[in-house]
DNA sequence: TCTGGGGTCCTAGGACCC
DNA sequence: TCTGGGGTCCTAGGACCC
């Protein structure tokens, strides 16, 4: 009932096996074989090694308690530029089997290898397994490989046999890999969908898989039904190639330990993320249309509020007073809070947005003029300028007649 | 599972118009 | 003056991913 033929398309899906930790393994070989874990640097575990996954330490899990759970654990911290490099070298060792690849994540990848089997003089399986093996040899890492017709099975074939497995599925054997895996495990069904189909007694992704197209159009929303045919063995999932540099939204934020409610520190934090965000807008040549801020309170409740620009600019600094009223509305000084950010949107491409009659204003000028030496890095006090207790820096701020975010 | 940071997409429902 | 029904656009919020 899946599908007619063994490979309409041939689709890989490759993943890094507890990637960070393997990588730092490679690079410092006393490593491994030792129970590691990422993410000194913020205090939390964002990867495990799988000596010390054996003793319970999850994603997100505190120092105090992956202590608690594995005493002789190395905590380490995570080194971003080593990752970057890592997986670069991972995606060009893709593009050398196929130019279909799908950079997804730092430390996956999709590769269509369709109708390449003559050039290679290999089965399909035999070049995931060259890919493998390439990788595996060149990087010092392990990955896990699944081979299927569609993204959504390649990647569960991919989460059947970890680490440095591969686990190839032509239409006859979805049944069984279906069989054997959970609805949770499916991609794109979280923890949300996966109780409610629960309640459904639906457990694995086999029952969901056989569900009659009239439950899922009925009871589920779209991306459910399109998870559902790409199961079926229906292709609905394109790969997407190429570099990401198109954004529909940016956004920064930031968790303070302990919380606090210390309003002048939140203010300028968050003024803080407002200006990176905007420094990334420019780095892709946007101009921003709107401005989500939120405060996140010690129980997780948000208290959220948004500035609508009149016209798009892609400068943060003449809206700075409407910023801050925004800001509060949204500030109590009842409420300790522990995280604070934002999220630029409604972005446009520079070149398409019409100059306003903001732009041609003095401020306009000044105010692109200030960000170009900021950006230069012709002078020394950076954006801390922005927020400078020092009044030399102050006396600077005041040449271009600009506000000043203070810290106090 | 006492919970970091950065994204995407979808849907329900209100506002407005005819 | 009261009334019906339908379309479009926008927004808030939810769910999901790594």
């Amino acid at each position: 009932m899946f599908s007619l033929f063994s490979w309409p398309q041939a689709i890989l899906h490759i993943d890094g096996d507890a990637f960070f930790a393997s990588v730092m393994c490679s690079v410092n070989p006393h490593l491994i074989g030792k129970p590691i874990v990422t993410g000194k640097e913020r205090g939390i575990a964002t990867a495990i090694s799988y000596e010390a996954k054996k003793y319970g330490v999850t994603r997100g899990m505190p120092y105090f308690e992956i202590k608690k759970k594995c005493p002789q654990c190395l905590f380490i911290e995570s080194d971003y530029d080593l990752f970057a490099l890592v997986s670069s070298r991972m995606f060009s060792i893709m593009k050398q089997y196929s130019p279909y690849v799908e950079e997804y994540s730092i430390d996956e990848g999709f590769i269509d290898i369709t109708g390449l089997r003559r050039m290679h003089r290999k089965s399909y399986e035999e070049i995931a397994l060259a890919i493998k093996k390439e990788l595996e040899l060149k990087l010092n890492i392990t990955v896990s490989v699944g081979l299927s017709i569609t993204k959504s099975l390649a990647k569960l074939a991919s989460s059947f046999r970890k680490p440095s497995g591969f686990t190839p599925v032509r239409g006859k054997h979805i049944e069984y890999l279906l069989k054997n895996r959970v609805v949770q495990d499916i991609w794109g069904i979280g923890p949300n969908t996966a109780a409610y189909l629960q309640k459904c007694n639906i457990k694995t992704a086999l029952e969901f898989a056989l569900l009659s197209e009239e439950f899922i159009t009925s009871h589920l929303s779209k991306p459910y039904y399109e998870i559902w045919q790409e199961l079926r063995g229906k292709k609905i999932f394109e790969l997407q190639i190429g570099k990401k540099e198109v954004y529909k939204s940016i956004s920064k934020t930031e968790t303070f330990t302990p919380p606090t409610n210390d309003k002048e520190l939140l203010w300028s934090r968050l003024m803080n993320h407002i200006e990176e965000a905007f420094n990334k807008a420019r780095l892709y040549n946007y101009t921003v249309g709107r401005v989500d801020m939120f405060l996140k309170t010690q129980t997780f409740s948000y208290q959220s509020a948004t500035y609508t620009l009149l016209s798009k600019t892609s400068f943060p600094l003449p809206i700075h007073s409407d910023l801050r009223k925004t800001f509060e509305t949204i500030y109590s000084s009842s409420s300790q809070y522990r995280t604070t950010g934002c999220t630029i949107s409604d972005l446009e491409d520079a070149k398409m947005t019409q100059t306003s009659l903001f732009e041609e204003t003095k401020t306009y000028t000044k105010t692109k003029k200030l960000y170009e030496i900021l950006s230069s890095g012709k002078v020394d006090f950076g954006t801390s300028l922005l927020r400078s207790r020092d009044a030399s820096k102050k006396s600077e701020a005041k040449k271009f007649n600009l506000p000043i975010i203070s810290l106090e």
